[in-house]
Formats: structure tokens, C-alpha cells, sequence
DNA sequence: TTGACATAGCGAATTCTTTCGCTATCTTTA
DNA sequence: TAAAGATAGCGAAAGAATTCGCTATGTCAA
């Protein structure tokens, strides 16, 4: 029986997708540098990579510049949602909420990020108020 | 050259994991019943997932018990701890905040967990002042 | 042009995960 | 206690993701 994709970024899939993310936009060569840097893996692989991901609709190129050039097809914030959502139904049972009290709750964060986070508090709350005050 | 394992569970893993945190407890045929009503899979398929996570140290087994009885060696906060660390990592730059953020924007929080929320920050932020003023 | 080096492509090997078939070992219960 | 049904264990197949070797093609400077 097959099975279902999860939706899931695979591991160097993710790695090469930051590059992209980073670069916006870049041939190859530039890839590889980052993975050979962190997995000490082949140019061939790269290349080999890329052209799964192209099949899988991840990255698209252009051809038409020499060294082909690539792109990532989703942006990261989509990524990050989409990978958000899987985590939160698969560990938090559906709540965003226990997801986002246990990412506070293991600290590190600056103060300006807590008044940051306090200010996009405040308008959901209103958002809220206005909903069932009106 | 081997590949480096990313800390990361797999799917079928995580299922099972959830059945266990759901029961605290409990024999290779609970578990099945749920890996069979999402994929289909045999019985034999569920023994060995969970001899493999044996092997992994994933879960833990009570054999003296007839029906042999499982259990998750992992809390579903420390298992969530390490997912979102790897998330954070790998798509939001290290960035915990902006994990936070999305997760937030996405919207869905009620009135009750929104306060929950404020008073969670109001926690951490009197820990920072208490950090500074000191 | 042409030799040297960068790019591309692709099938096949590896590694890891998931699945199952087959066999053996309990447990019941008639 | 013997047949029937539930449990366990294991090697090997099937699926996926990753890796590479080998070959072809493109680019560029001498």
C-alpha cells in the first residue's frame, strides 16, 4: 500500500530551499557550496537534488542564463506555515495555542520581541472584542 | 557517506507515539487498531514498527505482562520541544519569535487562550525586568 | 580550434523507513 | 489437552530519499 507524503520538506530539500531563500536566486555551484560545506556530499548530488526538486514543483529555473539559474517556488513563510500546521496537528493535537505557549516558554526571547509580541496580542484580542460585541 | 539522522521522527513513529501519550500505556493491539484505521497496515507491520522503535529507544516494553505493554520514552512536551527547535532552525533562521508570530497570525485562538497567552507574557516580562533591575 | 574545466543529466547503488510473509509461542476454552 | 485464536520475532521485499559514477555538453582562454 502506498503511502501519503505528509506534505513533509525532506531534509536537504530544506537545506537547499534556504540558500534559495537567502539568495532569492542562484545557479548551482552556489548550492553545492552549502551542502558540500555541511554534508560533504558530491556536485552530482546537488545537481541530481535540484532536479528532483524541479520535479516535484519545489524550485523552478531559468534555463536560459548559462548556468541555469534557480529559484525556490514556495516562500518561506508558506513553508513555515505548512510545516507549522503538520507539526501542531501531529504533536500539539490541533492546538496552535500549546505549540506557541511551549516555544515561549523555553525563553530566549529579547524584550523587544515580548512588547513585539504583546502589541500583535493586543489587536487579536480587539479583533476578538469586535466579533461578538457587535 | 551515512546521513546524519536530524533528531527528526518519522511518520509512522509519531502516530504511534500519540497512541502511547493518549494512553500513557498500552499493547501492541491498541496500537495497531489505530495504524490499521489511518493506513490499512497488518498486524505484523505494527510489531515491527515498535520493535524498531525499541531498538531506537523510542519507546519502552513491559514483558512481563502477557499482552507485552508499551509505553513512549518520551513526553509529548519534550518530543514537541525538540520538533520545534528543529523547525525553528531549520525554516525561521533560529528565530523562535517568528515562529511564535506565524503560528499567531494564522489566527484560531480563543478569547480564553489569548488571555492565557497575556498572562504567560506577563510572566516572562516581569522575569526580564526582574533580570535587569537587579 | 582545442585542451581544460565547469555544467548537466541520468541510471543505478545506498541508506533509511515501512511493509509483509512465515514461523514460533503463548492463551483460551471447548 | 487439543484446536483456535492472539502474540511475537525476523528476514526480506517494497518505497523513499540521498548519493554517486559516468557520460555528454557548454564555455573560455591560449
Amino acid at each position: 500500500m502506498p503511502r501519503t507524503p505528509s506534505a513533509q520538506l525532506t531534509e536537504v530539500e530544506l537545506q537547499i530551499l534556504n540558500v534559495l531563500w537567502e539568495r532569492g536566486t542562484c545557479p548551482v555551484r552556489d548550492i553545492h557550496a552549502s551542502l558540500e560545506a555541511t554534508r560533504g556530499t558530491n556536485y552530482s548530488t546537488t545537481v541530481k537534488m535540484l532536479s528532483v526538486m524541479l520535479g516535484k514543483g519545489l524550485v523552478t529555473r531559468d534555463e536560459t542564463k548559462s548556468p541555469h539559474v534557480y529559484r525556490a517556488a514556495m516562500t518561506r513563510k508558506r513553508a513555515g506555515k505548512r510545516m507549522l500546521d503538520d507539526l501542531v496537528t501531529k504533536v500539539y493535537e490541533g492546538s496552535t495555542m500549546s505549540l506557541v505557549m511551549q516555544a515561549l516558554a523555553s525563553g530566549k526571547a529579547t524584550s523587544e520581541e515580548l512588547s513585539e509580541l504583546r502589541t500583535l496580542l493586543n489587536q487579536l484580542e480587539e479583533g476578538r472584542e469586535q466579533e461578538s460585541g457587535t
